[in-house]
DNA sequence: ATGGCTGAGCTACTCAGA
């Protein structure tokens, strides 16, 4: 089963790409973040013309999450989290795999920019009860799939230029330390454990020419429990959709798990 | 390079992104 994260930077500005995407790559089921629409703007219909039902954490003009899926979802809960700004940040589902019940958990972490705001603090504020829920989830279900636009840059290697973001809200060492408190809850970082010294992104700015210069970071991640390693067939960060015209800023990570 | 793009809402311009 192929399992592909996207930030999409607007579902309907990007329809057309995301529709070209899913006839080349495949997948099953696709973890939007970023849509920027409501529940009612959705393009259901797009999606389920090829096989995809939807479901939709929607909010006007900003975030907004999504899971399209081929196989049917159960248990949808859009209330992972209490919000304190009540943004559409977290969708999560379970799917039936090997016997195995896996609760996926879509993610679009606060990009906490600029820091000394309240912003930054929304963002520690949010990662901190993320965690929480986590840890409390983890006592009922060993099988957690987390994945989605973390705006964490989690080492070094995970971006062009390091300098540049120690001490922005990606970068800071503090919001790094978060994502460290959820791998030792118990899960890995996915590309990094199949790819160890592999310096890759997932996004790429619009402006000065970023993604000609790979000026990019490696934000979005999957975050798989040590109880699902053993499923893992392949991770790939595919590049074709950033190349393309009107692109997201973000690129496809895709997951192929058994 | 604290933004030189891009999108939404709206219909001139601000807010947000990372």
């Amino acid at each position: 089963m192929k399992i592909v994260s996207w930030n999409v930077n607007s579902v309907r500005a990007r329809i057309d790409n995301i529709l070209i995407y899913i006839k080349q790559a495949n997948p099953d089921i696709l973890l939007l973040q970023e849509i920027k629409t409501q529940d009612e703007s959705f393009p259901y219909d797009e999606f389920e013309k090829i096989g995809f039902k939807s479901y939709v954490y929607g909010q006007k003009s900003y975030n907004g999450v999504a899971i399209i899926s081929k196989i049917e979802l159960k248990n949808v809960n859009k209330d992972f989290i209490k919000d304190k700004f009540n943004q559409s940040r977290i969708i999560a589902a379970e799917i039936e795999l090997r016997k195995k019940r896996i609760e996926l958990i879509n993610i679009y972490v606060p990009n906490g920019n600029p820091i000394n705001t309240e912003k930054y603090e929304y963002k520690k504020d949010w990662l901190k009860k993320f965690i929480s829920n986590v840890k409390k989830k983890l006592l009922s279900n060993p099988n957690l799939l987390i994945a989605g636009d973390f705006n964490i840059i989690p080492e070094e290697i995970d971006v062009y230029d390091f300098k540049r973001y120690e001490s922005d809200a990606l970068g800071k060492l503090e919001i790094r330390k978060k994502f460290r408190e959820l791998i030792n809850l118990g899960l890995k970082d996915i590309y990094r454990l199949k790819n160890k010294t592999k310096q890759e992104y997932t996004f790429w700015d619009y402006f000065a020419g970023s993604w000609q210069k790979n000026y990019g970071m490696r934000i979005d991640h999957f975050l798989l429990t040590n109880n699902l390693v053993e499923n893992i067939v392949s991770i790939n960060i595919n590049k074709n959709p950033r190349s393309k015209k009107k692109p997201s800023d973000h690129t496809p990570i895709e997951l192929e798990i058994n």
